[in-house]
DNA sequence: AGCACGCCGACT
DNA sequence: GTCGGCGTGCTC
């Protein structure tokens, strides 16, 4: 006689594309899928989300264990869910267990359910954050209101680009949107609002809370302690979080009353995830807004180019902001110094030393923005030529001077400083170029009474270092700071007037064709740290050897719409994305050979019926072939049809994975470096 | 990816 | 004589 039994059909975090079936040997309750499981794997005890309750399996019986425990405590993750998951691991090629487990608060993954069970009693007595606190709502002007408004009367899915320039106020609108919305759903309305980094923006949190002090809100970034990071997970999952604020990996919370997606800085570089699996949350974002019908803004003041393209053909609907949100505050004069005429001298042209002057004297602050950290990026011998080569990168070892070291930034190799040429022996090593350390000592030379600080990934590397040198310059205790990348986003120093960036011009000519686009957004996001307070007029200065280049034209303009618009006839005159549609195959081996080997065999591993419209470039080794002994290659694969692409690389990765290579390998859907 | 098993080199 | 190198094979 059949006897009754029950199967749980398991994804677990692992690189073998398949479902795991195991037995349930209990009948009351029975599990649902959404429910975690606790299974034995191999060796191993591990979490497996359940995708299926069955009464057979198509393996022998022999083969099957019995599963350990479901999670009954937690409610099950339910079937949108279920489907973004299902949607990232067909479309970004992976199994759904590596897109689903890991999206879980680490806490949910292990076999031990007390934390759990505390978190749950904790979400019961969630509270809003000042319940009955004034809330102060600045007012609108037109386009604000206008945009606030179009948000608030879409229904089912529209995605907006909202393109505003620094300081234009879009987070005013998001907040209002968002503050529409909650009062017409009530409690059952969720709303999920992406930041690029939530460190950068600490600000935005603050804001959040007290414009609505009688909503919960949950923060999603990695920064956050594990318990901290189950707690406002769990608090979005039940639906008690009306407002999710996070990073890019918040894109994949569960939210059962998601109503609104808000994507800020949708051009951010840092929402595509850049190891593991690597999705775009701003695209993911677009597909859940889809699945949910519901609306999404991306908001940006350089849209990426594919948004941008996506709204000039009206699939998104574009809101334009085009003046800055208080009336006083002007947008920064932008000024190019033409290096070619005026000469630099240790980096600075006289008219910048003189900007610099005049805001020494006025008590005003300054920014000197350079990306590049370090002392030199390079030394090398002048009698024989021999340049700091690291010996196990393409690259070159980075002089630190205040650490006394030559360090490599991709493999992390640091040494001692020689005293002479490693092969000749001649006692003039020089450093070469600049990076923001040697901008320091140079300018403390200039200006001996000046207050200096340098912010960039070296000054800032003890926990709350960065926090701490910010405050400093928010107190007025320094005059100018020297930063990198990471001065140019957020922040708003109300004193400071003049900023100036010293030598932007390598991304002209990268053979990167997106240098272009984020040099642009780049520099306009800088140049907004200039005259925020609007008591005077912020200047930026642009030192440059190419000052006809468009895109300096189009700066000083603030004009991003002819910019983008030309780089846009331009992808498509070059068949390059958003006209294109691309994935990327990669290797990595200890030899070069066996890396393109694995390339090679991968491209016999084509296949007749699925090539239709599908590009498969040669296999090359990458710009940068060796980081930390191991070579590397890829071969880049395009179509100008996205599901082409997607048929072809469904029918094609089967055939990759049983390749017998030693090579370690990847593919990436929507490449952003190639 | 883990994690085991399984055979060949320098060491307590 | 063993510790451990990573090659190979398996995971319901």
């Amino acid at each position: 006689m059949e006897h009754f039994r029950v199967i749980v059909r398991v994804a677990l975090d692992t690189p073998l594309n398949q479902l795991f079936d195991y037995r349930w040997k209990h009948l009351d309750p029975l599990p649902q899928p959404g429910q975690l499981a606790l299974v034995p794997f191999g060796k191993r005890e591990i979490i497996g989300l359940i995708v299926a309750v069955l009464d057979h399996s198509e393996l022998p019986d022999e083969k099957l264990k019995d599963a350990l425990d479901v999670r009954a405590g937690l409610p099950p993750l339910r079937e949108e869910w279920m489907a973004l998951c299902r949607f990232a691991a067909e479309y970004y090629q992976r199994p759904l267990g590596e897109v689903a487990i890991p999206a879980l608060p680490k806490n949910l993954r292990t076999a031990k359910t007390t934390s759990l069970e505390r978190a749950l009693k904790k979400i019961e007595l969630l509270e809003p954050s000042t319940p009955g606190a004034d809330v102060v709502r600045p007012t609108l002007n037109d386009a604000q209101h206008s945009a606030v408004d179009a948000i608030s009367e879409a229904r089912g899915f529209l995605p907006f680009l909202l393109h505003g320039v620094t300081g234009s106020g879009k987070t005013e609108v998001y907040l209002h949107a968002a503050e529409s919305l909650l009062s017409r759903h009530g409690a059952q309305a969720q709303i999920l609002m992406l930041v690029p980094e939530i460190n950068l923006t600490p600000q935005l949190e603050g804001q959040v809370r007290s414009r609505f002090p009688e909503a919960a809100v949950a923060t999603l970034h990695s920064g956050l302690a594990e318990g901290e990071r189950l707690r406002h997970w769990l608090a979005a999952h039940a639906g008690r979080a009306a407002i999710v604020l996070g990073t890019r990996l918040a894109v994949m919370a569960s939210m059962p009353h998601l109503k609104l997606i808000i994507v800020d800085e949708e051009h951010d570089p840092s929402y595509k995830q850049q190891e593991g699996l690597r999705y775009s949350a701003r695209d993911l974002a677009v597909w859940r807004a889809h699945q949910l019908q519901i609306p999404v803004v991306l908001g940006s003041a350089t849209p990426s180019l594919e948004t941008w393209h996506a709204a000039q053909a009206g699939r998104y609907r574009k809101i334009e902001l085009l003046e800055r949100a208080s009336r006083n505050a002007e947008l920064p004069l932008v000024k190019l110094v033409d290096t070619g005429r005026e000469k630099a001298i240790g980096g600075f042209t006289p008219a910048l030393i003189a900007a610099l002057r005049t805001r020494l004297e006025r008590k005003e602050q300054s920014l000197l923005y350079l990306n590049r950290r370090g002392y030199a990026p390079v030394i090398a011998c002048d009698a024989c030529g021999w340049v700091s080569h690291c010996r196990r990168c393409t690259a070159f070892m980075v002089l630190h001077k205040p650490e006394r070291r030559l360090r490599c930034h991709h493999c992390g190799l640091e040494h001692f400083i020689p005293k002479s040429c490693p092969t000749c022996g001649n006692v003039d090593v020089q450093p070469m170029g600049r990076g923001t350390q040697r901008i320091e000592e140079q300018l403390q030379d200039l200006f001996p009474e000046a207050r200096l600080a340098r912010i960039d990934a070296d000054s800032t590397r003890r926990k709350g270092s960065a926090q701490t040198a910010f405050d400093s310059v928010h107190r007025g205790e320094v005059d100018i700071l020297i930063g990198t990348q990471m001065v140019a986003k957020g922040h708003d120093f109300r004193n400071l007037t003049l900023v100036g960036v010293l030598n932007p011009d390598n991304a002209l000519f990268s053979h990167d064709y997106r240098a272009g686009e984020r040099l642009f957004a780049q520099l306009l996001q800088v140049s907004g740290r200039a005259g925020r307070s609007g008591e005077r007029r912020g200047e930026v200065l642009i030192q440059t050897r190419y000052p006809q280049h468009p895109l300096y034209a189009a700066l000083i303009a603030h004009d991003y719409r002819r910019y983008a618009d030309s780089l846009i006839a331009e992808r498509q005159q070059a068949s390059l994305p958003p006209f294109m549609h691309q994935a990327l195959l990669r290797a990595e081996a200890p030899q070069l050979e066996t890396a393109l080997a694995f390339l090679g065999m991968a491209a016999k591993a084509v296949s007749v019926d699925s090539i239709a419209g599908i590009v498969v470039n040669d296999p090359i080794p990458m710009t940068m072939t060796r980081v930390a002994n191991t070579e590397r290659a890829q071969m880049l694969i395009e179509s100008v049809s996205r599901p082409a692409l997607q048929f072809f690389l469904k029918a094609w990765l089967p055939g990759v994975r049983n390749i017998k290579t030693r090579a370690r390998w990847s593919l990436e859907v929507d490449p952003l470096e190639i």
